[in-house]
DNA sequence: CTATTATTAGAGTATATACTCTAGGTAGTC
DNA sequence: GACTACCTAGAGTATATACTCTAATAATAG
């Protein structure tokens, strides 16, 4: 693998594992074994690094919310784009931890942040608006199901932050992936109301799936269910 | 005043304005014309002004989210309890931004904010129990229940983020006071399912007031709406 | 007035951080 | 073998940051 890319990578990991603000490229350099020189020949600054992890974590949830506009949507496209979401959240979860910061110290970061969050929020419009299509719930007037698709969205972008921060212990590494697949029993909490008859049941059933085994998802106290993905 | 408020006081003003990130101890001293000797006088270090920030953000939630146990809710009452936590977390906004490092850094802090959240989730579930008593809302299951609250939560303390990230131009300056309330029209948003029939109106119209003016809450190209409330 | 305590100034320090610079290697091409 | 373009090492630097230390000054108590 090209240096650059090994680069990437491991920039990734590590600001995943220890955030943006505790790594340096020092950090980065040592970690990979080369010279903080080789590095600065593959990327101007710290901010180059962080612009094209970018990149490519909108590139994959481009793809994974690419709405087919040729036939109906099903269950099985919402819980596919559900777990993509939130797989893709993990991938990439050092992001939404410092945005404000990443934001602040990158123009370009900013618009293409705002652009993404737009096709992010127009894709579940889209995606309520073919889940009423198909008659899974039902239809609504367009200026409810944007505010809708908003809150999907502050659930979605949310629901790690929360997770770590309602932990009594250190956050990456006691998170699970059974708690963080719980992100999308609350963002089908947010569509109970809208079900139809036909569908309740099934997507109940679904929900069910991703239901906290603890009574409270806030009291973590107790923790060690599922299987820790923290580090690798 | 006493310069160890002064201390805090000028801390919270500098971390809101430019995030904690941002801003040194030798900033703040800088700020105050007072040496940074004379602030660690007063404060052991950064971690200890930001606990004594935090205690004052808890107490003043904790008193606004102070439910009333011997009388019926009202609708204004409602209005105020979310009027009362988005001024809350407008005055301490610097917090949520960097809330994940803060937490890392002091376990203290990650204590008590576990245990701030929960009592705020209660409060939010207690808050929803009584609508249900007072007949705004239809009554709902207990775990509908607190999963619904915890969707309040994400949205509420997710919602600040959301606008500085979602805005073109850098964040706090062109932050407006108009945008701030929308975000009481999303946690409204929420409840719409669920409002009965005698209330449905008066609430609809309650959120009418905070909607936002332009079509698209995340387009913020067109900005300067409202009043600034961004640097005083 | 004196002794003690609380407060303040301000120079200073150890460490970290993002990044630079120079010199040298390596790989491919003619 | 020589030329060139790419890649890498590693010492080094300017700046920042959290925090310390000493000495001096105010405030207070007896």
């Amino acid at each position: 693998m090209k240096t650059r890319d090994k680069i990437l990578l491991s920039s990734l990991d590590l600001f995943n594992e220890r955030g943006e603000r505790n790594v340096t490229t020092n950090h980065i350099a040592a970690h990979l074994a080369i010279s903080p020189g080789n590095l600065y020949y593959h990327f101007r600054n710290k901010s180059d690094i962080i612009y094209e992890i970018f990149l490519e974590y909108e590139k994959l949830v481009d793809f994974y919310l690419d709405i087919p506009e040729n036939r109906p949507i099903t269950l099985d496209d919402l819980t596919f784009y559900l777990e993509s979401v939130f797989d893709g959240l993990w991938s990439y979860r050092f992001f939404h931890r410092d945005l404000e910061y990443l934001l602040d110290s990158d123009q370009r970061l900013r618009q293409d942040y705002r652009e993404f969050t737009n096709r992010c929020l127009a894709a579940i419009s889209r995606i309520f608006e073919k889940l009423a299509e198909a008659g899974i719930i039902e239809p609504q007037p367009e200026e409810l199901r944007s505010a809708m698709s908003l809150n999907v969205w502050l659930v979605i972008t949310n629901w790690m932050a929360f997770l770590k921060t309602a932990h009594a212990s250190e956050a990456s590494a006691s998170l699970t992936l059974t708690e963080l697949k719980q992100g999308i029993y609350q963002v089908l909490t947010l569509e109970i109301p809208y079900l139809t008859a036909d569908y309740r049941e099934q997507v109940m059933t679904l929900r069910e799936k991703y239901r906290p085994r603890l009574p409270d998802a806030a009291d973590a106290s107790v923790s060690g269910q599922g299987e820790p993905i923290g580090n690798h």
